[in-house]
DNA sequence: GATGATTTGTACGTATGTATA
DNA sequence: ATATACATACGTACAAATCAT
């Protein structure tokens, strides 16, 4: 076969030719997410088009898209903002995120497949791991794996599309650091918990430890929110 | 006091100036889930911004809302269609509103004032006259205000948005009739059920018999749904 | 309260990529 | 396979509304 494989391969096109909407969208909601520009940040449109080389028309494209899944807010002719839910929504938002997630964890103990529940359990022996050696990044995104293993064990992609999509939009409220010190030991014992009763398929269990440990978790939450919620109504605008 | 009464009013702003793209965006909407744009149905913007009377801009801004929504699906360059779903999927999203309305309905023996639980029995009840009459139509305007009642019971927000969204995404594949006959005594019996369920304050059966309904529903659905799905994959732009 | 500056909303023209003959 | 037609993506200009003075 010849160099570059090109052969009989039936030539992809390059991933989706990424349209620069499509980009900033996806770029502006890391950002977002990342806890980069804060909840109440204005998104002007002339300096975001600055900051990126492209024109207003892709940048007002993805705040729509943006607006449509909750990460931004906007006020017809007033402009759009990095969203900034009440306290009330967000306390909302984190109860059904729970359910949702133990939701998840039921249908793992019921769908999950041989493979899958051989890997949920050696990710969470790795996770022991990063524990024991106090490795706080690479628990974290460990972390983000775990849940992913979860939602995707349960076979239903829409569960995890919007267990996800309301993770995504709570993060900003995690901001940076989280499960510091002992709450990460006990988390991942909670984990643990979970885990044994995905693999011996008890899905009430299952779902239950998942509430409780994300009970916890909101508490953990907490202060952070408080922080971010409490600022000052005019943040700065974008960089 | 004067004509318009506009006078001591704290000039409430005309209920917010509606731009073109937000209005588009709410009324393609309306059509897609009452099911006159059937999904598959290619959404230029051409014709839509001539059928409106607009510019492209606005078409698609709307696009790009109704994207992120789940209700259209947009290929880079190649357009959007109204969205539809693979089967799977589809099932998957009727799962997922199952739960979350079980979800709001063990909120509502939970949450629920009395004068909702009053409501709430007194809509039942005219219900009820409404079966014995046979209005098709009054009855099934009375259903929606029934799910949204448990959503407002529920006392969670952003649990009546999710669900309330799903239920909008499932929309177009109820199409136009839907619990023809006998199914819908039934149906009205099981509401019943649920709702005695609630006023005992025993969330638990109520989440159950949620379930229940919802999946005895589906399979009505069933054959709605196989209809819409099974056309050609090319289907007529829109007018 | 009126005026000016800034920002959003809309229209339109052009380029590029996709689909079709 | 090449070329033609067409729809989308992007840029730019103008209009209208918001806000700041």
């Amino acid at each position: 076969m010849s160099a570059s494989g090109s052969a009989t391969a039936p030539r992809r096109r390059p991933p989706a030719p990424p349209t620069r909407a499509e980009f900033l969208a996806q770029k502006l909601a890391e950002e977002i997410v990342a806890g980069r520009l804060m909840p109440g940040t204005p998104l002007e449109e002339i300096p975001l088009a600055a900051a990126h080389g492209v024109s207003r028309t892709p940048v007002r494209e993805a705040l729509r898209r943006l607006e449509s899944s909750g990460l931004v807010e906007t006020r017809p002719r007033r402009g759009a903002v990095v969203a900034r839910p009440e306290p009330r929504r967000l306390r909302e938002m984190f109860a059904v995120m729970a359910e949702l997630e133990a939701l998840a964890a039921a249908g793992c103990a019921r769908a999950m497949r041989p493979a899958e529940r051989r890997e949920l359990e050696a990710l969470h022996k790795r996770m022991a791991a990063m524990v024991r050696g106090g490795e706080l990044l690479a628990y974290r995104a460990a972390n983000v794996a775990f849940h992913q293993a979860l939602y995707a064990g349960a076979h239903n992609g829409y569960l995890a599309e919007i267990a996800q999509d309301t993770r995504r939009r709570l993060a900003p409220f995690r901001a940076a650091q989280l499960e510091a010190g002992g709450r990460l030991r006990q988390s991942h014992e909670e984990h643990g918990a979970i885990v044994t009763a995905i693999l011996r398929g008890d899905g009430e269990a299952a779902a239950r430890l998942m509430r409780e440990h994300l009970a916890l978790t909101e508490a953990a939450w907490g202060r952070m929110m408080a922080l971010i919620l409490g600022e000052p109504e005019q943040n700065q605008p974008v960089s």
